[in-house]
DNA sequence: GTCTATACACAGATAGAC
DNA sequence: GTCTATCTGTGTATAGAC
């Protein structure tokens, strides 16, 4: 429960957050988010329309921080092995799973064009991220030519999607990691 | 709505079936399930002691099915990397999702030692099968001695775990087989 | 076995006092 | 802005009639 250094309506938007991490949209409740930010019942509706709206701001913001630090190692130093070997290897709290991924299995947020554009948009673009670096990596020679860029991005996100489901299925971090370094022996430039 | 064909406790399991890949676990409420089982509140709790036994039930049956329809392909004739291939792109409900990876998302799912086992046993056997066949790829020197049998494994399910992501999140079951490809030109053979 | 009736807490939202 | 009522429906389960 957050403190009130945060003003009511950060500790909602913060509160909403977590909680839609922890339990997705469905899972979570008005009640759970008021507990959470210590507040009552009429600030949330103050602040934002209802359930969806306080979601949809939350989602947002999370998107925003996702997208961040995907570039921060995507952007990075290094060849483009290099990078994407950084954005696969980054820290993940592996077992809480992806906090935008996990939306999609959300019948609810599916079911509201408003709430499924920022999950979209977020994957398409850590995807079409990928794919420009795996068409450098194809300039430069690190890549070999008959890699499409945008196949290689679905995979590498897939994998990245899909270790957080084998990961929180065993109940360990490890089963991430082990896809992960499956799929970089795959992918691991010819070493000329 | 399931008709008359069916014993009442079928019904409640299908009925249970169909909404948690829809809904999840904590989406699926009983009311849901005896509307569309077309069964009375006493018949629930007659059959079963409440909404988790009945969902464990559904759930093992699921997993059941799902093992039967990977070992389908995954057993089948051709080469290592055709029988990988065959499983990759069986014919899938893709929008649908995983309905035993989504419920790794579900937190009550995972909340539950009983619930989450049959689930992480699932997942563990595909991975472990496949596994098995990178190994006879291998030795038949269809696959590169460096390859890890458990690694590729791991990618392989993961990509597919996370393709239903991807797909989900775009509104499109592209991504997944966009993803699918991308795994499959990292894994071809080399044709020597 | 299956049904309806009942129970009580929670989900989601509104009203109006301070 | 924030709070405490208050409201209607639903979630999950039990009781007891047929």
């Amino acid at each position: 429960m957050y403190t009130a250094l945060m003003s009511t309506s950060e500790r909602l938007i913060e509160s909403t957050r977590e909680l839609l991490w922890e339990r997705g949209y469905v899972g979570t409740s008005p009640k759970a988010i008021l507990e959470r930010a210590g507040a009552g019942q009429g600030s949330m509706y103050h602040h934002f329309k209802g359930k969806p709206d306080l979601a949809l701001t939350a989602i947002r913001r999370t998107a925003e921080e996702l997208r961040a630090a995907a570039e921060r190692a995507l952007g990075g130093p290094g060849t483009p092995y290099e990078r994407i070997v950084a954005y696969l290897r980054r820290e993940r709290a592996v077992l809480r799973g992806c906090p935008i991924g996990r939306l999609t299995m959300d019948p609810d947020v599916m079911a509201n064009d408003e709430l499924r554009a920022p999950v979209d948009e977020t994957l398409t673009w850590i995807r079409d991220r990928i794919a420009g670096i795996v068409e450098e990596g194809k300039a430069q020679g690190q890549f070999a030519p008959e890699l499409d860029g945008g196949e290689i991005g679905a995979a590498v996100l897939a994998t990245v999607q899909g270790g957080y489901v084998l990961a929180r299925a065993a109940g360990s971090p490890a089963a991430f990691d082990t896809a992960v370094s499956g799929l970089l022996t795959l992918l691991a430039p010819r070493t000329a």
